[in-house]
RNA sequence: GGGCGGUUAGCUCAGCUGGUUAGAGCACACGCCUGAUAAGCGUGAGGUCGGUGGUUCGAGUCCACUACCGCCCA
């Protein structure tokens, strides 16, 4: 016992569990409530476990272990994602490769087989690290997902995916490293934006006068102008990417602007935003007339001529320019309208190269025209004169094209902030490529409708985030261009012209026509496997796919869940099929907020599309973890905070503690050591300090605590902190069942400071000697119930220090009690004193008051006063302050109380509104109440609304009658006292002291010094003593008259004026003059 | 550029459906207690509730706009 220390405690902690195999027993144990199920959400494990690890992997942890406890079974199986991205690039770095350009196939095979060596190289810190936070996760079981096993069950989802007719391919504009064509992620481009001057050019699209909407037309004769008179009419599309000019095919209109028509001495007739025109002025240095009005949705379908007309035929597209289509309509080169558009920059005319952009391909899949690759997937030109040029390079010749051909009209440059390779150095080039889909947007409103089933915590993210990113959901691109990863199960024949899924290794093999058990489903093993069927040979396609479905399909990949297309099992996994039917869906999972379109998005995507249920019922949503500044954690500045050194400081507890209370789960935390320190001395010090006091006299008394007083026969404080613990259980248990978990936890630090800091402050002496057996039974009972319940009721959150308490609380006492906290039954609320509660609850308002009065008496507490008065609003709770008279004026060293009631002629009250109701009755009459009732004599209305019920007012005129509950009484302060009041709650202290009152308050003054004598002396505390003494003065006069209790409180067996012998203690002051010999009897 | 969240005491955070004098912990100052004791407790000071406008008898709380911070997406 004696100061905590919580790391050396959980490493013992850990030891009991692993020698007595606690968690599988846990797993073992009956399971009377059926199945709580949680999914892990796998972690990568090339990676270092870090600090944000331990807030999710705290949550994770503390509604299995609630749930256990009450009685369900909750699977914990582990898992790993072992494919992707981060592997990936740590691979490439260890090994060197710039990019993947076209690795050969044992270049492959070793790039794999390298990326499968590293993904668990982090392992063992791993497992320690789990170990060590407490966190109970089954690892042995855990699911892979580079297994054969697990890529099995994958290709099988995607085969019913593609069975309903789900999976197809298109165009994807993805950024791309030019020179060695490799794709690349958001993140891996986030960090290469650098500033750079840009060409900004404004290029003249001839509009074909003969294709003039009816709107277009209408609108000008309204405003008196005649299209026919407008010479070299033009289009004004702006851009700072001229190489992508050859490859355009529209120029895009925001449909709600609008356009101006003006006259331009240079260039003859132009249309751009009107928004624009004061700006073109300036950087044309030109004056512009605008002669006439357009709305952006006039002009749809106009055709133009591009400025280069002839790539479209050159490319083979089009036989010829101007092509139209069978229902009349341009194949391509016509305004259309766009959301997206704005004038912001520009000329609010947008070109549109589909290839080149993500919202152009999307619009260009609306109007359905046709893609223009003006560069190779290189970035090298294969149009125009800039042919075989590099697309940058290509800017200059292009605007020197144009001016030739008389549609430039302004060449400038622009300084603005574009992305590049950090590698290679190139630019981005954003290029379409074919791509491989789910089609998800068939299914927006099945996505919308399973989230409603859904209950996300914090609740913002179910409508916001999360409700957003589905109703807007587009269509699920699911292949990369990569080699570690799951490879996409599609072979195509040779032509083109058939395509297969292939969902399980058996049917493979028989394609095949061999057997491929043995084979590593992973590149390049799999792309050697082709076969013939219908006289074609078919060939795989060299994607993988994306990891978030890796994930996604945890649910049933981790039993490897193999189903034929009528939906049964294979034949030989029917067990694995039983394995996921209970475990479908889960109950619960946790991660942070960036899984909403990651994690999130994928288990719920494939459970709707495949199931059309939600793959989650509830889910806690965390907020990132930053640095005390409120900086993102991160390696390169070095703000960092590892786990394990503040496990071994502070221990796994106190940081688990600091996670579930810090702030709200979703919000942003700042994490700091200081804080972690704070969550260790605030809760579990104070516990930990109750949790000692009892042991050291249940050491020295050895009450029976197998066989408890019953609570009924227990003094009234027992009682109350009976109901009060009752009420705590009910908290934290409603709390959890909430998913809220901080909710929980601050019940839990309510209770152990009214535990510490008013149940044991107020009843030390009935554990340190106490001759009353059986109220001393009583009390070691009670506050043995409290601690038992704490140490149950915090095992989830905290289970380290939960279970040294049962062990030592519960197990010492019966050996038949479960053998861990965590095996032990989550207990259940008994029914409580509400009166008590309410009653204990203003006994704590009025000797918070008292004591904020007592510090302004200046009378220290050590010496008594004689009177303290006393109440509360209503007539229930002053009949508790009567309760707990005694209590209150121990706590003060008053001695006596009276409860004053509002008939006193000692008080005076304030007469206020009770706003709440009030409000809603009388509304705009408030004020003139208020003002009225101020007005008022308090003494006056406590007596009426004691006699007659009510109060009439006259308002305006007019006589409104105030009953009792609409009125609210404030008790001030009596004169000649040191008084406090607050909401009807007051405490007033007569500050009189005589002269036995004083030497009363010296006498404590000297008990004090013996006992720090004593404490100084190395005594037990129930050591006996002998006292010698010899004094002057006050202190001469107080031991006269107080010497018995002196030796009462010091347990002295003989007091005597007799020269020093043995310890010495004394003081001196202006009372007089003391000292004290003791010696051990 | 769009979406979501945040902004309350020096710091970290509470503040339910609008209601009387906006709270806690830490830190600070002062004090108290002393058989839980290299602990504990209390009191005090400290706040234009990011800003502006609105709704209302009444706004930290609801609405609009706005600034800054963070996250996600483009």
């Amino acid at each position: 016992m004696g100061e905590p220390n919580f790391p050396r405690l959980e490493a013992e902690v850990l030891e009991f569990w692993k020698k007595q195999g606690i968690f599988e027993k846990s797993d073992r144990k009956p399971a009377p409530r059926g199945k709580f199920v949680f999914y892990e959400g796998p972690p990568t494990a090339n990676g270092q476990p870090a600090m944000h690890h331990v807030l999710a992997r705290s949550f994770k942890d503390l509604f299995p272990r609630y749930k256990t406890m009450q009685g369900f079974h909750v699977t914990r199986k582990g898992g790993w994602d072992t494919h992707g991205l981060p592997v990936e690039i740590a691979v490439e770095k260890r090994l060197g490769v710039l990019g993947r350009k076209a690795l050969s196939r044992e270049e492959i095979a070793e790039f794999n087989a390298t990326c499968k060596k590293y993904v668990f190289e982090n392992i063992q810190d791993w497992n320690y690290f789990t170990e060590r936070l407490g966190f109970w996760v089954d690892l042995d079981s855990a699911y892979i997902t580079y297994t054969n096993e697990y890529i099995e069950s994958v290709w099988n989802l995607l085969k019913r995916l593609w069975d309903k007719g789900l999976i197809t391919q298109d165009y994807k504009v993805v950024p791309l490293s030019p020179r060695i064509s490799t794709t690349l992620s958001q993140n891996e481009i986030a960090d290469g934006y650098r500033e750079v001057d840009d060409p900004s050019v404004y290029v003249r699209f001839p509009l074909k006068l003969e294709t003039t909407p009816k709107a277009v037309r209408q609108r000008l004769n309204a405003q008196g102008v005649r299209l026919e008179d407008l010479e070299n009419l033009a289009i004004l599309v702006w851009t700072t990417t001229p190489w992508t000019l050859p490859s355009n095919t529209m120029a895009a209109v925001n449909p709600q602007m609008d356009y101006a028509l003006v006259r331009s001495p240079s260039a003859g007739h132009l249309i751009f935003a009107m928004e624009a025109v004061e700006r073109l002025k300036e950087l044309h240095e030109e004056e512009l007339e605008v002669l006439a009005q357009l709305k952006g949705a006039d002009m749809e379908w106009w055709e133009y001529t591009p400025p280069f007309p002839e790539v479209c035929v050159e490319l083979g597209v089009v036989k010829e320019q101007g092509e139209r289509r069978e229902n009349g309509r341009p194949v391509m080169h016509f305004v259309a309208l766009a959301d997206f558009v704005s004038a912001e920059d520009g000329s609010g005319v947008a070109h549109e190269a589909p290839v080149y952009g993500a919202e152009d391909l999307e619009l260009s899949r609306k109007y359905g025209t046709p893609l223009l690759f003006g560069t190779d997937e290189y970035g090298v030109m294969r149009v125009t004169g800039e042919r075989g040029k590099f697309f940058k390079d290509a800017d200059k010749g292009l605007i020197r094209a144009m001016k030739e051909r008389g549609v430039m009209y302004h060449a400038g440059t622009i300084r603005h902030r574009y992305p590049f390779h950090d590698r290679t150095g190139d630019p981005i080039l954003y290029f379409a490529k074919p791509s491989w889909y789910i089609k998800t947007s068939l299914f927006r409103e099945q996505l919308y409708a399973r989230n409603e089933e859904i209950n996300w915590v914090p609740e913002h993210i179910k409508y916001g985030r999360f409700g957003n990113w589905l109703k807007d959901n587009v269509d699920w691109a699911i292949s990369r261009e990569r080699y570690w990863g799951t490879p996409l199960p599609f072979w195509v024949a040779e032509d083109g012209s058939e395509k297969v899924c292939v969902g399980s290794v058996r049917e493979l093999s028989e394609l095949a026509g061999r057997d491929l058990s043995d084979l590593d489903l992973h590149r390049p093993y799999v792309d050697d496997i082709t076969f013939v069927k219908d006289g074609k040979i078919f060939r795989r396609v060299p994607e993988v796919l994306d990891v978030w479905f890796d994930s996604g399909a945890m649910p049933y990949a981790q039993w490897h869940l193999m189903l034929d297309e009528n939906g049964r099992p294979l034949p030989g996994t029917e067990a694995n099929y039983e394995l996921f039917e209970q475990h479908f869906n889960a109950d619960f999972i946790c991660e942070a907020i960036d899984q909403t379109r990651g994690w999130f998005y994928s288990l719920h995507a494939i459970a709707t599309l495949l199931y059309d249920r939600p793959a989650f019922k509830n889910v806690i949503c965390l907020g990132h973890l930053v640095d005390e500044k409120g900086q993102k954690m991160s390696k390169s500045k070095g703000n960092v905070v590892e786990p394990l050194p503040a496990f071994d400081k502070y221990g796994a507890d106190a940081v688990r503690w600091y996670m579930f209370t810090a702030s709200e789960p979703g919000d942003t935390k700042r994490f700091s050591e200081r804080l972690v320190a704070e969550a260790m001395r605030g809760f579990l010090g104070t516990l930990w300090n109750v949790y000692s006091f009892f042991v050291l006299y249940a050491n020295l008394d050895r009450p029976n605590l197998k066989e408890r007083p019953p609570v009924e026969e227990r003094p009234e404080i027992d009682r109350w902190l009976y109901s009060r613990t009752q009420q705590l259980v009910q908290e934290v248990s409603e709390a959890l069942e909430r998913y809220d978990a901080r909710g929980g936890a601050r019940a839990l630090e309510e209770f152990v400071e009214e535990l510490s800091n008013w149940y044991v402050r107020r009843n030390r002496r009935r554990f340190w000697k106490n001759d009353d057996a059986a109220d001393r039974e009583a009390a070691y009972a009670t506050l043995w119930e409290a601690l038992v319940a704490v140490s149950q009721l915090c095992a989830p959150f905290t289970p380290f220090v939960a279970e040294a308490l049962w062990q030592n609380l519960v197990r010492s006492v019966d050996e038949n009690a479960p053998e861990s906290v965590h095996l032990s039954q989550w207990p259940q609320a008994q029914a409580m004193d509400q009166s008590l509660l309410k009653s204990m609850h203003a006994a704590l308002e009025v000797v918070r008051l008292a004591r904020a009065a007592r510090a302004r008496s200046g009378v220290k507490t050590r010496i008594p006063l004689p009177l303290m008065l006393v109440t509360a609003p209503t007539a229930e709770e002053r009949a508790g302050l009567q309760h707990f008279a005694s209590e209150i004026a121990d706590e003060l060293n008053v001695k006596e109380l009276r409860v004053l009631g509002p008939e006193e002629e000692v008080l005076s009250y304030r007469v206020l509104p009770n706003l709440p109701v009030l409000g809603k009755k009388y509304g705009k009459k408030v004020p003139a109440i208020r003002q009225l009732l101020a007005e008022l004599d308090g003494k006056y209305v406590a007596q009426t609304l004691k006699a007659k019920q009510a109060l009439h007012l006259e308002i305006e005129g007019e006589t409104i009658t105030l009953t009792p509950d609409e009125l609210l009484l404030e008790a001030l302060s009596p004169a000649g006292y040191e008084a406090l009041e607050e909401r009807g709650y007051m405490a007033a202290l007569e500050v009189r002291v005589d002269d036995e009152l004083f030497l009363e308050g010296l006498a404590r003054e000297l008990i004090r010094l013996v006992q720090q004598a004593r404490k100084d002396m190395g005594l037990q505390v129930s050591d006996r003593i002998h006292l010698s003494y010899q004094a002057e003065g006050k202190y001469a006069e107080a031991l006269r008259k107080f010497g018995s209790r002196l030796q009462e409180e010091t347990l002295a067996l003989s007091l005597s004026e007799a020269p020093i012998t043995g310890f010495e203690t004394g003081l001196e002051d202006e009372e007089g003059r003391v000292r004290f010999g003791l010696s051990k009897a």
